[in-house]
DNA sequence: TAGTGGTCTAGACCACTAT
DNA sequence: TAGTGGTCTAGACCACTAT
């Protein structure tokens, strides 16, 4: 016989577990349907509770599933095709995009990522704006939008009575400005906590980090991060129309 | 006094413990250095281990840090930008573009989403070529091209000498074809064990999976399901120069 | 108030890498 | 063979939801 040792590493248990319950979702489950709670599933199959839910974490991550503290573990939808680069390049808050505008703030304090893209003076004056985008009712993003003072110095936003006007106020200006162009970069990245809570779910949630940079004047005229919940978001660019409806799941 | 209870819920360990390990990671780390093992970390933040883990694996998400089994936890350099959608369309296996044929098969076992997207008939035959694609001597990515033996009827793989010449003579007959326009997608994914062995990665690593379609004939003629490591890419679309060279860690 | 998922502990052992 | 990160256990308690 000899040593037959050429043997594959054994599966970890979640990762079979992991195996067993995707088959099970596609069988005998329904989209919204619960499952039995953590205990009884780990008791079920025989492992510690932290095994069972590194399965579970892993079909979540995937967008099988959806977990809610207090409440319990159920079946996902689909996810939702969600456009984000449609063919026609415009700036934001032009007619027929899905964001709401949230807010205005002006502020020196803007992350040393996007300051390098806009290639601001110390000191120098931002507009943040934050947008959110919902899709079918849920919260599917959120957005911060900086535009340096120097690309809209007509935005007037201290006279503006509320929050969403003032944000109104610095899309209006910016949109006076010719765009030239526009690109985006898309990343992992982990929920921060206002972000999170406005996205229903947990500070360090797994996100979809999008980058755009608009460009007018021959420079960085403005720069977008915004934010997809990752777990419920399938990102789509170019010809398509917005939901193909059809989800690949990776898993 | 009175009850002060509309405190904030407080803040998790792990959470608390991310923060401090990213500043310092900013501020008293360089690139490739390598961090002290995980129980030497844990002690030093009097946290279970399990505890440190979970703070270490939200930085490796977040791009920030490296971990390999058997060797350590180094500081991750920043993300590679790599450009997934070109201006100009073209078909896979075009020149310039950055992949490098591994294989082809025929199969009549593809992914569901997959044969739904080709609208396949049950039992067709499709060609599943395998490329790679490598960025600064590090594999970045891995794809499955699938084209219904349909779109190419004179592609003669069981002829073909080796592997690569047999996924070469699939693309060869593909660029035959007038390509009408073509869409992308981007998801989370978790990495199968095929793909996160080719990716230098664990089974289950997070990834980023871009789900390609091309259209000739009418028809949905190609369908690619490109997995790129989600710990080191950044994918970028559109205007940009290749790698913009800046970062945004999303955090 | 009962039930859920989320956090945390203090261990043990395993797979893998490098020497 | 020593040292690393990866897996797994059997608990305890917490934050949150819904009743």
């Amino acid at each position: 016989m000899g040593t037959t040792q050429l043997e594959t590493a054994p599966e970890p248990k979640y990762w079979h577990l992991k195996t067993v319950l995707s088959e099970a979702l596609d069988s005998e489950f329904s989209v919204g349907e619960i499952l039995p709670n953590e205990r009884e599933l780990a008791a079920r199959f025989g492992v510690a509770r932290a095994t069972l839910r590194q399965a579970l974490e892993q079909l979540e991550l995937e967008g099988r599933l959806q977990r809610r503290r207090g409440v319990g573990t159920t079946v996902a939808p689909p996810r939702v095709g969600v456009a984000v680069d449609p063919a026609h390049h415009t700036w934001p808050g032009a007619p027929g995009d899905d964001w709401e505008p949230v807010g205005a703030v002006e502020s020196q304090n803007v992350p040393l990522a996007v300051s390098r893209l806009l290639e601001l003076a110390p000191g120098e004056e931002v507009h943040v704006v934050h947008r959110s985008r919902v899709t079918h009712g849920q919260p599917v993003a959120a957005e911060q939008l900086y535009v340096p003072a120097r690309s809209v110095p007509e935005a007037a936003t201290r006279t503006a009575v509320d929050a969403p006007a003032r944000a109104r106020t610095v899309l209006r200006e910016l949109q006076q400005l010719e765009l030239e162009g526009q690109d985006r970069a898309v990343e992992l990245g982990s929920a921060r906590a206002d972000d999170a809570k406005e996205l229903d779910r947990l500070p360090g949630a797994p996100v979809l980090v999008v980058t755009t940079r608009y460009f007018a004047d021959g420079r960085t005229a403005a720069v977008a991060l915004s934010t997809y919940r990752a777990d419920t978001c399938r990102l789509t660019f170019g010809d398509n129309e917005a939901d193909a409806g059809v989800t690949v799941l990776a898993g």
